[in-house]
DNA sequence: ATTTAATGTCGTATATTTGCGACATACTTC
DNA sequence: GAAGTATGTCGCAAATATACGACATTAAAT
């Protein structure tokens, strides 16, 4: 998207298919899980745990940044990455709410008007 | 992804990624929760709720069918979709796990090591 | 059979993502 | 201040995603 036809949809659908952007590349996944992981706010050589060079990494640091679901505050020579966990509730109850919406649906049923 | 140097990352990771990627555009997520909101299966005419070309829309809906999160029965001359309400709990409860995981890190505690 | 309606598929143009090397920046240490 | 280290940014190449018009397909209706 961000040549979508974004203006037409909800701020809720584009606020939704922002994050799970964000959560649509398994490194992406994988920083957010290491930086759980870790008591310590590590910083960049996440890189050294990843199959990917640094620069690509410092990439998708900063899409996350973007979003403001990961936070990096400079500490002298070394950046230290956290997890903004607020955020990630809010963003969790969001999905709840949005699975929640798709799973309780009526439609479908084996005895509905279609049969499917 | 998919060209993303994807077999370093777990089988959870990428399939995380994958339904994250599925949900990642605005269309898709107006699609689920226009499927969600109807009693009856109804056809492709859910693109004239969307302010998208009717190729597009069959394209989107392909990319959900791609990873059975809906299923379409042809019925006649119209075809029937669904939402696969299990498949969609299943999922919840996947990033609901990662969520938790997340957002019950200790990491970056105010008296941390880093001090963010 | 022919027409009409509902869908899917193909080809194509454009935008975005992904990945990385090379370079710039900033801070520490000597 | 020079050297070294940790990061970020720029620019490019290749892969994907997005969007849509034109065409193919299938089934109902006449």
């Amino acid at each position: 998207m961000t040549y979508a036809k974004t203006a037409a949809f909800t701020q809720e659908q584009q606020q939704l298919a922002r994050v799970a952007k964000a959560l649509a590349h398994p490194a992406r996944v994988a920083i957010i899980q290491f930086l759980a992981s870790k008591q310590t706010c590590i910083s960049g050589d996440i890189a050294a745990e990843l199959p990917l060079s640094r620069t690509t990494v410092s990439q998708h640091l900063q899409e996350l940044k973007a979003l403001d679901l990961i936070r990096g505050e400079i500490d002298g020579l070394t950046v230290c990455y956290c997890l903004n966990t607020e955020l990630l509730k809010q963003v969790h109850q969001h999905f709840t709410a949005f699975f929640i919406e798709a799973t309780t649906s009526p439609a479908c049923g084996p005895a509905d008007a279609c049969g499917c």
